[in-house]
DNA sequence: AATGCTCTGGACATTTGTGTCCAGAGGGAA
DNA sequence: TTCCCTCTGGACACAAATGTCCAGAGCATT
């Protein structure tokens, strides 16, 4: 059926283009340029290939997309549904393993939500997609809440208000360096749960926020 | 310097075309298609009007832009401003009034505010505006937490998480009915002040919601 | 009625992008 | 070595959009 990693690797090591690495070209124009500026002609220049390599990996532009869509689903929604259902002692530190997501680049791409996000602006079939996908998300956060036995309602608010925020903040774009974050974390813990974290709370993730963005 | 009003009816009014109804049309375009899709040629056939028309109001494409985004900082920025200053005797009433913005449509376009973000993030120069007239936002809600006596860095954190969350769902294109809202009041305001809001609150901002929105 | 200003339509040149076709380069396998 | 299969480059045909130029239509003023 699909060609064997092997083959793959040794195609790309002869110099020749693979369908991955099409998408690759195609994530980071989505990403830098929007769904609009995504053209196989473009691309084809960044890469130093003929369009016709393009026409022998995919039908056209739309199977791209397909592709695109599919490897954002893959790579960012699955994250954020685990640490939600990771368990731990208190809310606050359940708050924590969610914020986890915010801080490590290898488990979220905010540059890519919010390029998927604009792009179902304009594109119902995708919007769809992304819907959905934020309705899972939502939905992992209310269930967390509901286990720190919040009653249903201010469990599904605070649920939207953790996750609207986060995104809000990302399609704001709002870059606070990670010193910034750490002070505003108790604040925002109080802020989402209405109770405060504890020290240790606090400082395990400051240890964690340290480890996965030594500069950040 | 400008054409008066009254010369202006008169040309539209003759079937003629004047700049306001090319920016019109742009905006319409923006919203629906996306600042890519603001084309001179397709917005000249939905108007049935020939492209020469456009290029004697406006030099080119960029002239029409920043046409557009003029018109969605006069339009969209001002009232969220202006609801924060308004003094109430507690905070939930005062975040009552900021809400008036997310339910009375004559105050806030969030479509329009969603295209011109998706837009920021492609267009460095735009995303600059964007910025700008976001970190207004956010600093009118800081003071308003600020008068009621919330610490410095709570009330920004305060502001942050209302108008994020805002911001995110409508980002996320959610789209509650009128009594999904109301029915939700309560914890917002419980979520974001901290505090919950008195009966006449609660009473008096659905009596506003079902007049401003008869059928929302 | 004549004149003049504002605006429109249509033609032209150019650019950028899509999709198709096909000859043939270049390795791996027989 | 030879053959074949995979992939690439280059040419072609088209479509969609931008921007320029200019003749002239249609009011408004005189």
């Amino acid at each position: 059926m699909s060609v064997p990693d092997a083959s793959r690797a040794k195609r790309a090591a002869a110099g020749r283009m693979t369908r991955e690495a099409w998408v690759e070209a195609g994530i980071a124009a989505l990403m830098e340029e929007g769904i609009a500026n995504v053209k196989i002609q473009v691309m084809a220049r960044t890469l130093a290939v003929s369009r016709s390599s393009f026409y022998w990996f995919f039908a056209d532009l739309q199977e791209l997309h397909r592709e695109l869509l599919e490897y954002w689903l893959r790579k960012n929604t699955s994250p954020i549904i685990e640490r939600a259902l990771r368990p731990a002692p208190t809310v606050t530190k359940a708050v924590c393993h969610i914020f986890e997501c915010w801080v490590d680049p290898g488990l979220f791409n905010p540059r890519l939500d919010a390029a998927v996000r604009s792009w179902g602006q304009v594109d119902a079939a995708v919007r769809e997609v992304v819907d959905q996908a934020d309705d899972q998300r939502v939905d992992a956060v209310t269930r967390m809440f509901l286990r720190y036995g919040y009653p249903e309602q201010e469990a599904f608010i605070r649920a939207r208000v953790l996750y609207f925020t986060q995104i809000g903040h990302y399609t704001l774009g709002m870059r606070d360096d990670r010193d910034m974050r750490l002070r505003l974390l108790q604040p925002y813990l109080l802020s989402f749960t209405g109770r405060e974290g504890s020290d240790d709370e606090v400082a395990a993730f400051e240890e964690l926020a340290r480890r996965v963005q030594p500069d950040g």
